[in-house]
DNA sequence: AAATATTTTTAGATTAACCTAAAAATAATA
DNA sequence: TATTATTTTTAGGTTAATCTAAAAATATTT
């Protein structure tokens, strides 16, 4: 609305040392730092590619590009044509921050609205975008300041850090040993639904009875009652704390 | 995103029938009509003008003549070019759902996360546009489906309907008379933040101890206790249930 | 009723965020 | 290394939502 003029009238006399005081970018700009951050910080890579952000994001390659040339004019990002991309501190910050209120905003619903796991996501997309520092920060004090998210994602710090833990795949356990499941190796709605049908959630505990070798499948005790079958596609997306 | 083309295919086959199964506006669509709600159903009005509306969204009369004509195409409003505007069943519907989205968050922020009531307006403007069904149901739910907002305003129910009260603002009342504050006339950020500077707000009883007719303003009682003057612009904006 | 003022609309631009198709650069393969 | 395939960028276009300036319609005042 009168951000085109905002930005106009600093650009035309001094544009280094006031644009970065309070960057206010579109949720669109957000998203776009948003998906750099999953592709390279979190998946643990030294850049993104012009097709992996497309395919993130459902959209077409060119208008990535686009995106890219702007957010690095922006100094939000690194990015050399053709070589791909991550992120500045500044757009670091960003990123991190929108996780945070996404995570925080799926703990909401889940926690105090009684969504389901597998509910929450999209709304959480729109929710992250609400701007205000201080609804972030009361409501974290409201939830408690909580570290995980309902996935078991980590939930950054107003400071900007990153909670962190030791986590093995329930397919790296032996015959007899056991864990509290506590993350996820990755998030589809059909894996959630699954998991929430059959009673497995965060903090339930799973105990390796059998290995089958046949497809690699595995029996396993829950919550020391009831046993059930896994197959080798859920053992590997099953994080869990060994006890 | 993919709106556009969603439209277009529904478009180029039977425009009227389909249309309306779930109309998806955009947040500036959704506040023009809100904005449009405003001036003619709150303010009991038959309808509004461009000027009107360009004035309550602080926008350029221009831009507004051309919202009118797609939102018009939409069925959403009854307008005819230099005879003002007033919303069709759809539109209202639109409006009040959005209104009850605000003032249901307004509600959250003051009640659960302790903003102050004059703090929470803007965050509301962004927070009304989640689009959720389920989501406004479980907060309504939440919040213990409350009736007004803390500024005193009604929140449309979900079948759309709107609570009502008689009030009577304090400058109407005789000497010896009181009553318990229940809304304000219009809220303007000064206004509200100082009655919380004077430690009035919604339940707060005030009673009339003497009018003095030079400047209209008038000594009051707050909750039996403090005895305080109100000018006479201060004493029309708070309206009152008698006790 | 004519003249003047006000309101509203039209005309023409701009910007962000997308698109497709074609060109250019880079990577993989023969 | 030359050819082919893939990835990325460029070129050119579209749409929503805004703007300013000018024209047209309506309302008010002489
Ligand atoms: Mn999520
Ligand atoms: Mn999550
Ligand atoms: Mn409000
Ligand atoms: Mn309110």
């Amino acid at each position: 609305m009168h951000q085109k003029y905002e930005f106009k009238m600093i650009h035309s006399f001094k544009i280094h040392s006031l644009i970065h005081y309070k960057m206010h970018l579109s949720p669109t700009e957000e998203n776009y730092l948003k998906a750099i951050f999953k592709l390279t910080e979190e998946a643990e890579k030294a850049s993104a590619t012009t097709n992996a952000i497309a395919a993130e994001m459902s959209i077409a390659a060119a208008s990535v590009t686009d995106m890219l040339r702007r957010l690095s004019e922006k100094e939000l990002i690194h990015y050399e044509k053709y070589k791909g991309v991550h992120l500045k501190a500044s757009g670091r910050k960003i990123a991190t921050a929108l996780v945070r209120k996404h995570r925080l905003w799926e703990y909401f619903l889940v926690e105090k609205l009684k969504f389901g796991w597998d509910e929450v996501h999209d709304i959480a997309e729109e929710l992250e975008h609400v701007r205000s520092d201080e609804l972030v920060n009361r409501l974290d004090e409201y939830l408690g300041k909580p570290n995980f998210d309902p996935h078991g994602d980590p939930i950054p710090r107003a400071d900007g850090t990153i909670p962190t833990r030791q986590l093995t795949p329930l397919s790296a356990l032996k015959v007899g040993e056991s864990g509290i499941l506590t993350g996820l190796q990755n998030h589809p709605d059909s894996l959630m639904r699954y998991l929430r049908k059959i009673n497995i959630g965060i903090g339930t505990k799973i105990q390796v009875l059998e290995l089958h070798d046949f497809d690699e499948s595995m029996s396993v005790k829950i919550n020391d009652e009831k046993e059930m079958e896994l197959s080798e596609k859920v053992s590997k997306s099953l994080l869990l704390k060994i006890t």
